[in-house]
DNA sequence: GAGATTATGCACCGTCGGGTGTATTAATAC
DNA sequence: GTATTAATACACCCGACGGTGCATAATCTC
């Protein structure tokens, strides 16, 4: 048993994309196992060897892409917070700001993370675990890091926050900065087509950063 | 023919009320026509003679909650705008900010429309023109009725915002007043258990408006 | 009350889709 | 090369569900 079959591993990497891409398009009640099957170049009965049920399959699908939202997260956190302790407190916070905004509207509105969003939402009321489990793993984990920063900036006195509503002005840095983009863009399955363009996201976040240095600079 | 039947429209109200209910419960494709008639307590032959098909029936039922949206977004334009028009220039723009704040979150966040919210973003990739046309009847247009308020307030010199801004601070308004909340609500179907709670839903409403009130007062 | 209209009950059709059994073939391990 | 393990093809079961037909019973109109 030096070698492992290769052929599970394989098979199972296909199953999972194409079953990712098949879900976040037709949903899970309207996808089906056979339409994973042709679109992954595998057959039904193989995917029944692999997996316990078409339920099993979707939170394997979901639970996978988790992982990849946890690493964004991670490196958002992590890039945001480099700076601070780096160098010094050389940029200027309005200019931080900005393109934390940036950074963050870039990733929220990237159009996996929507049709995932929507997925999970559309999907809430029969796997209640999994969207509450997204949320928390997700755009909560972001909201923590967020209040990280800014309340790095307050300490330095860069910005003019009462402790107790660092987390409340995290959720508002946040959705100045994409609210009004994310919720159009989750009704509007269009694709790309009616998704915001990168330069409108870019501007967008950068007024709702300014307006947010507005209200809570020191 | 002086009096209509009634019998036809009773069953339709019926009808229209138990697909309502469980489609908002349920989605679309889980959805059965067995389980509204026994929910309507009428038999499924009487919603197919009323109705072509289950298609119908849904659009039906969103057209039908799209009315009462309107209806909603009318009388919050029509009360915010009053007072300013009304008796004058009486009251603080804050105070105004925050009631308008509070009266904006309350509505959004009400159990019903998280719920339709959350059936149409499910159902979006199926029914693209329903999103669609709910996104530009409900919270297009009450983001048109901000700017009229914002661009009255802004003419009479107590909000500094330029003119060729106030679609971007209307967006802003509304989701620094209830983004956090509403995202959060889309993901937890917990009943009312998980959504926030009134005082919780006015407080943030408040912070909103006195943060966007730092941003942009003259 | 007569006659038209509507609702019901129920059997029924067709289809789709999740899931299984199995024999056959292909790939892998040693 | 042989034995094992995995993938395929395919036939199949079964339940759910959209939708229909029809005969019967309940309502309404006038």
């Amino acid at each position: 048993m030096q070698h492992t079959d290769p052929r599970p591993a394989r098979s199972r990497a296909l199953i999972m994309t194409a079953a990712m891409a098949h879900f976040l398009e037709h949903g899970y009640s309207n996808g089906s196992v056979d339409g994973i099957a042709a679109e992954a170049g595998v057959s039904k009965r193989t995917i029944y060897n692999l997996f316990e049920s078409k339920e099993e399959v979707f939170r394997a699908v979901v639970a996978e892409s988790f992982r990849t939202a946890e690493r964004f997260t991670a490196s958002l956190a992590a890039a945001s917070l480099a700076p601070a302790d780096g160098g010094g407190p050389g940029r200027p916070i309005a200019e931080v700001l900005e393109e934390l905004a940036v950074a963050h509207a870039r990733a929220v509105l990237d159009p996996r993370v929507i049709r995932l969003r929507r997925l999970l939402i559309g999907e809430a009321e029969r796997f209640p675990e999994l969207a509450a489990e997204y949320y928390e793993r997700a755009p909560q984990a972001v909201m923590t890091a967020l209040e990280q920063v800014l309340r790095r900036h307050r300490e330095s006195g860069e910005l003019n926050i009462p402790e107790e509503l660092v987390p409340i002005a995290a959720e508002q840095f946040a959705f100045l900065v994409l609210g009004a983009r994310l919720d159009r863009a989750l009704f509007f399955s269009a694709e790309d087509a009616e998704l915001p363009s990168a330069p409108e996201i870019a501007e967008r976040a950068r007024a709702g950063a300014r307006a947010f240095h507005r209200a809570y600079a020191a």
